[in-house]
DNA sequence: TTGTATGCGTTATCAA
DNA sequence: TTGATAACGCATACAA
């Protein structure tokens, strides 16, 4: 691994490194003879020299590399959500065009709050992404926002005051308008299997956007029928086979992801019970495989590689200086009717 | 965005700098002492001092940062194929658990070959992990391996020459095995619908595979039966349809990967066609909701977590000077006997 | 036991 | 038009 500096091409070029840098990154207006530029290119390209990133950061203090906080860095949920890799290649895409590079930080729930604000410090990076940041991380990025640094979270409420710039979808509108859709078909006995954690804010938002939906239309909420799983198809099926135990009779169920819909879908199929007959399904995210699912999900599009690719757009944006919109919200994408709800009641 | 050097720490704990990197990096063997230990410390919490990883990195020449090339940084392949994900979780656990940071490079297809280099040559990492590489960029990590850079290639067949470290499951053996069983049950009319690209080696080893069992058991090929699609469902449904159309009564399907498989799927209901009775299907991966498929499906199990895990242990291993131990297979996963491939014909 | 001096590979300021 | 020279922040050989 022998490395080759700008003092070697400076050499073989017969100028001097300032001469080099001063090419080599176009520097305008310094009047450089054509005849040295192309000495100097002629030498670089056959040394096949690369500039020493890190040599270059520390002295521009960029480091054009961003960084994604991912929470569940344990396998349990990248495992099984198929949002976040879409989310991940959105992102990258945007970064990579514009000359970024992209760290992954898995965020586990064992980290201790606010560990993330070591690689900041440490100056590894100009800013940050966080996807659905934990309530106990919270603090730490008032604070970092505080301190001016780029920092974009996506996927979370969090209070407005503290100028971080946030995007994100309406997760409450959609899971309410998911949920009416059942209500306007004539469903009134409507479960919900949401997220065992609430340490995140969407998780809880489909929750309260359930919720909303059943009291706008005056219909009573049956804490039998919220059930709760992680984010698998398995533990889709354990809650929804525990729910047909404890309170069956529902005829609609709003699942809170669609791999947790897949597993509810098998749960139903294996207590007898048709999709949409009996039992209609509605999930959320339009994973690609929803459409591929029997009966085929019903389901809330979201747009994980767009909402990647806005989310890095709008963190390289703060980082070029420019100004930190504080809230951004996305539109809600559109139900996307399939099979599994069925037509309306009677 | 006021950040804390070692200088400050020094002059609050009125020592020198090199005191304070002794302190903190405890250098054995300095004989400092415990009072001005304690000072030093003191001084650097009160601050919040976090050295910067830039300039220690330009001085040790260890950023402990590897980077992940990932095939296709288009959405297309991350979008829909559940393996990767999982490859990404398991290889960033390992990597963060030993204190390396993890930079993920996707590689479109439209990037130029040998693109990574510039990477390495850039000196932001100190370890490559490969998966999956293109034919085109081959050479290029045949280069960077002679010149001694630590380089782990994930599953790929690379000549044996080149001193490349190479770590893979075979998977050629695995969809022989996949194949074998199907005849085992009886079958002999027996498709596949596999990738459309062969630039990776992977997958033209799932189709050598499939062709291997059917000739050991004397089974000649059709051509009609072969198919090709993305790694999509979609791309699944799409060949399953043609191939109905232009060459039906297969009785068997091994589907390349887990995804297509759903696809496959739902085409041979929508045509009619019972699974497992009329058309047994067997998929590839073993994703979180094969199991919640319908009729849940049979497929070689892979272990994607597992594999990056181990990927990552052996990158580790010759970024920290180990024997560059050339090739490792890992034993193939078994099969996972679901409903899709029914019980013996007759 | 602690401090001084030097180098890592850049970029950038200033003379020449 | 080009070339010394000083940072950037850290680690470390060597001196005290």
């Amino acid at each position: 691994m022998t490395r080759v500096t700008s003092t070697q091409v400076a050499k073989l070029a017969g100028v001097s490194r300032t001469t080099v840098s001063f090419v080599l990154n176009e520097v305008p207006g310094m009047g450089i003879s054509e005849e040295t530029r192309e000495r100097v290119l002629m030498a670089a390209r056959q040394l096949g020299y690369v500039p020493n990133a890190l040599a270059r950061s520390l002295v521009t203090g960029a480091t054009k590399t961003v960084a994604l906080l991912l929470p569940h860095g344990d396998h349990v949920h990248i495992d099984v959500d198929a949002y976040i890799p879409r989310f991940v290649a959105g992102l990258s895409l945007t970064c990579h065009t514009s000359g970024y590079k992209v760290l992954l930080e898995p965020v586990a729930e064992s980290n201790r709050p606010g560990a993330f604000v070591d690689l900041v410090d440490s100056g590894r990076i100009d800013g940050l992404i966080v996807l659905n940041p934990r309530h106990i991380d919270e603090a730490y990025l008032y604070e970092l926002a505080g301190n001016g640094f780029p920092l974009v979270v996506f996927g979370s409420n969090l209070p407005e005051q503290h100028g971080i710039c946030r995007i994100g979808v309406d997760n409450r509108e959609a899971a309410r308008r998911a949920t009416a859709h059942l209500i306007g078909l004539g469903h009134e006995r409507i479960a919900h299997i949401g997220f065992a954690s609430d340490d995140y804010q969407v998780v809880r938002d489909r929750l309260l956007g359930y919720r909303q939906a059943l009291e706008e239309h005056g219909i009573g909420e049956r804490a039998g029928w919220i059930g709760y799983g992680n984010y698998s198809a398995q533990s889709g099926y354990e809650a929804m086979r525990a729910m047909l135990e404890r309170a069956p009779g529902m005829t609609a169920l709003f699942a809170g992801n669609d791999t947790i819909a897949f597993g509810a879908l098998a749960a139903l199929r294996e207590a007898g019970l048709r999709t949409p007959e009996d039992v209609a399904v509605v999930g959320y995210d339009d994973i690609p495989l929803a459409a591929f699912a029997c009966p085929a999900l019903t389901t809330m599009r979201t747009d994980p590689f767009k909402e990647g690719n806005d989310a890095a757009a709008t963190l390289l944006r703060v980082i070029g200086g420019g100004p930190p919109e504080e809230t951004s919200v996305m539109e809600v994408a559109p139900l996307i009717v399939r099979q599994s709800c069925g037509a309306h009641l009677r």
